[in-house]
DNA sequence: CTGAAAGCGCTTACAG
DNA sequence: CTGAAAGCGCTTACAG
């Protein structure tokens, strides 16, 4: 085992409360003690013990992360966000995977709790609220990041999926499109229901309500979205696809390129959370941007607040910004109406 | 403080010992007293607190894995190889930064040591062996995953980076290429000496040394790529580029464009690493795959290996893939050569 | 100023 | 089978 403080306190010759309070910077140790049994600790390699002190404190200076995945590039955004805040304030991150199953969050939280962490952040919970009671009964503090299950008991610090979307289609329509289709997530949950809730009121509000055709889901991945947008190319012949997320753009971009639809000539494509393959794609992506390390930060800042004891909002909801690129342009059906009235003369 | 197993004890009428021996099932206990505790300690939410445990054991489960940076995709990757298998072996990863910059990796060091982790895993490490001795002391096994600063004392997993070097230059060499630039990475330590190592190799093996001016450094990122491989073409006009790694390639694609350059026709452009961009870009890079996760998986079973005692190699070298895709093909070079013996008739 | 004592939550050898 | 005791590494109120 390490070096104790017992093992000071017998080079030292006093008695390990002495050394405690040396260590501590006891204002009850003469300065020169100090000096002396800290010089000791420090050439024997000594090393208070946190196992020791989270003992009689009662905490342990930790925070329990869970994300669904690390591999996740949006992930890491969010997890160095929240590293970089709980290590300013001198916390540690505990760091584990729930793999978007709920019985492996659950098992994580509970490991968090045997491991007496301070706190907790669930990113993209799929349990919610669900092991609140449970959390309740210790006093572990939780925060959801972007919460798959929305309540009103928990913490939570979200992107406003509603407004993000909102704006996005906003922005199709101003360009002059009106036959839009989306596609959505079938795990999406709580943030595909926001996203084409958000998509559906800016139609709506245009005088545009959305045929059922033009509601087609995949599954938040590039080939999802491939299937999804290959769909509603066939079906509803939008001339803009808003996508639950880029990567499902991504894959509505490669079902344009299949059907022989030129980017944004002949079909404008937005995504949402701007991920770095965005603006790597050709062309690039027009989307909406999560502040992805900024919710990270923010929820670790409103969980310190919570450990302070401080007051703190229940829900907290950031908004996404419009990043426009080369995928969305006005549509060409402008000239195919037109076209159509020339052919309606004729007839 | 959360229910602990005194507060079981009393509830159950017994001695604390007992509930710890019902607890941990132990055959002493009978089986139905064994039941009953186990009942109470569920219905009161009674988890057995790790701090308590850790004390007597000794052992804290737990694994600290030290990255330069979490938001980097290649990390991300790295880090959810070592938290599956650490979590397979029933630890649990705690996470920290180190900026690349040796003073914090130092300090997060110290951090794991206070919390004393089983063992410590550190990525792409800036310090190397330097405070081993510190950590020698204290008997934490420590594993460095494609350490900066090699040495023979400590335990290390790393990509094979000279290999993938020399595989891709001899794969240009073989399209035909033989003036050949190299970007190299001013703050990629080892592994530019190493990734440089092999291509100056492959090259001397076909009698074609390399020439200074065809050796340039970026800093490992887009803007550092683009300034490096602007510069080559300028002075050394080659056929072909091998990159530090793909975000430099990256530079070097754009470098290429704004000299009016079309690759792979005029150029030929070879990334490293593999990330996922690497794909995405126009036109898709070739690469040399590094098996991130592999690297992740590999570090924790060599670190786990240890914690259990057993003997384990001191270095593993992870072979990378050659993954060719449309930024490399034969070189106009022979062309150009007989448009310039032409010129040369022509004078 | 300093030490002995108690205690945080556990585990386990020891005694019965 | 079961409990009292000791101890893991600390901190801190208490007594001197």
């Amino acid at each position: 085992m390490a070096v104790s403080i017992k093992d000071i306190a017998r080079i030292a010759g006093v008695s390990h409360s002495t050394v405690s309070r040396a260590l501590r910077g006891s204002p009850l140790i003469p300065a020169e003690t100090t000096r002396r049994i800290r010089l000791i600790a420090e050439e024997h390699g000594y090393s208070a013990s946190a196992i020791g002190r989270s003992l009689v404190s009662g905490r342990t200076e930790a925070i329990g992360v869970v994300v669904t995945s690390i591999s996740d590039p949006f992930n890491g955004e969010v997890v160095a966000g929240l590293e970089e805040s709980a290590n300013a304030a001198g916390y540690s991150v505990i760091l584990a995977t729930s793999q978007a199953q709920p019985e492996r969050e659950m098992a994580v939280v509970k490991s968090f709790q045997a491991r007496r962490v301070d706190g907790i952040v669930v990113a993209s919970s799929r349990v919610g609220s669900n092991y609140l009671p449970m959390l309740q009964k210790l006093r572990i503090p939780v925060v959801l990041l972007n919460n798959q299950h929305p309540d009103e008991v928990t913490h939570s610090v979200s992107i406003d999926d509603a407004r993000g979307a909102y704006e996005a289609t906003r922005y199709l329509v101003q360009l002059g499109h009106s036959n839009i289709g989306f596609v959505g997530d079938k795990f999406g949950l709580h943030s595909d229901f926001e996203r084409r809730k958000g998509f559906l009121e800016a139609m709506r509000e245009v005088g545009r309500p959305v045929p059922d055709k033009n509601t087609v889901w995949g599954d938040g991945k590039v080939e999802g979205g491939y299937q999804a947008a290959r769909q509603l190319l066939l079906k509803a012949r939008p001339s803009a696809i808003f996508c639950y997320n880029d990567l499902s753009a991504v894959g509505a971009l490669r079902a344009a390129e299949m059907a022989g639809l030129a980017v944004p000539r002949d079909l404008s494509i937005v995504g949402f959370d701007d991920i770095e393959i965005a603006s790597l794609v050709h062309p690039p992506l027009t989307t909406i941007r999560q502040p992805r390390r900024e919710l990270g930060i923010k929820s670790m800042e409103l969980l310190l607040k919570l450990l302070r004891g401080e007051q703190a909002a229940k829900a907290m909801l950031l908004p996404g910004e419009l990043v426009v690129r080369s995928s969305t342009a006005p549509p060409r059906a402008y000239q195919s109406i037109s076209a159509g009235k020339n052919s309606a003369t004729k007839s």
